[in-house]
DNA sequence: CAGTGGTCTAGACCACAAT
DNA sequence: TTGTGGTCTAGACCACTGT
């Protein structure tokens, strides 16, 4: 059973996207959206926040709700921070992967660490190529304890390591911490991105978290310059 | 009067940065804290899961809430998505500011699209090379509407414009689209930034929003790649 | 002034996890 | 079964805005 505020969240974003609620225009205001839905003001006012932290409104006291205008996409494939999910996920076009390697290791420190486990404790390494429509996108290094994910084949890795833990594993996914800088290219990076040696990489650093708090993943991710960004939205409180 | 919800926010998030609620550790559950602080259970709810969007805790029906241990900082510039604040209150160290120029322009079309003004509008175009502790940071490129922001001078320019538009001109900053890249250093960035030709920058294009939903700012900020990173965490919803 | 959102209450009922 | 958080109500009172 869906949430009242996520229908009330879900029917309102879809207003905003088909046009319905133009851009710069005043969206009605809570008592009208109760009656409508048949609740009380805190559930919609729940819904309207959170259309705010996305960036799809703001609201005033003493005015209303707007419609921010927003900025269009223009080809590059964007990481929008609000959706966390895997790269297969995340791309439009098809989505393949090349494997470089798959290991077992001994944990060093700082990964261990980032990882809550022990130094020298077994570690998954993984390095993949993600490609969509045959380009090459991202290389991807990527470190998971077995303890945490167990049974990880070299066929989940060719797909999606996040389907293979939340749908056969079942547990979730809850958040993730990316730290983003741009780097000069290595000799890998190019050979496997395709890169010239004067092009940089964007590198996302990341650390995945399940809902009960465990770190599950560290990894660096280095992408083509040319065919990534990273979106953030943020709202002051 | 600050708010009872920001009071217990301020007052965990204190108790998780000094300790007193060590990583890892189950923090008071919402009915304790009711009685600690004479409030309802909304109340304290609405302060946890601030924490939680910014990443300090997590939660779980059933179980409880806990402190999510954080990584540490390593001396990059970073920059908190979370804090949406100009370049004179983010960095530590001694900031300041070289002005390349500041002139009044006609708005190209793609940059008036973006600030809500007309193509040919009158412009201001700011060029400014930020530094910290002497060393150079980043090139911004600024352009606002003398329509939106009046009175700039190059003096404001050389400290904060953030604060001028909210100390006198009373104006409130609300939210921020940033989007970000790496990017290939052009022969500028070399020069103010004391880059070398093969060494990139980590470029942030930036729409900034007023609360009453008028975009005043937008921005390119080309970054040296050594001294900046943008660090992001998010919550699957 | 009327209309808007912001905060807050004092409950209720439910879903989930550990025991 | 107990204890936890998740959702939701039906109000209340306040703060802010434009007329």
């Amino acid at each position: 059973m869906k949430t009242k505020y996520r229908t009330i969240y879900d029917d309102t974003k879809e207003k905003i996207l088909n046009g319905t609620y133009a851009p710069g225009s005043q969206l009605p205001d809570e008592m009208t959206i109760c009656q409508q839905f048949d609740c009380s003001r805190m559930t919609v006012k729940k819904a309207y926040d959170m259309l705010v932290q996305e960036g799809f409104i703001y609201r005033k006291q003493g005015l209303g709700s707007f419609v921010l205008s927003k900025n269009m996409d223009d080809g590059e494939v964007e990481l929008q921070e609000r959706e966390l999910q895997g790269f297969t996920r995340t791309a439009r076009g098809h989505a393949d992967t090349k494997l470089l390697h798959f290991k077992l290791v001994f944990a060093p420190k700082d990964i261990a660490d980032h990882l809550g486990i022990r130094e020298n404790d077994p570690l998954y390494d993984i390095l993949r190529v993600r490609n969509i429509d045959g380009e090459p996108y991202v290389l991807e290094h990527t470190y998971m304890s077995p303890e945490t994910i167990p049974g990880i084949t070299e066929d989940i890795l060719k797909h999606s390591v996040y389907t293979y833990i939340e749908d056969v594993l079942g547990k979730k996914i809850a958040s993730a911490q990316k730290t983003t800088r741009a780097q000069i290219s290595n000799p890998q990076d190019q050979a496997e991105l395709g890169l010239r040696p004067e092009e940089p990489v964007l590198e996302v650093e990341q650390i995945a978290y399940l809902d009960n708090g465990t770190p599950f993943e560290y990894s660096i991710s280095r992408h083509r310059y040319d065919r990534f960004k990273l979106s953030v939205y943020s709202v002051r409180r």
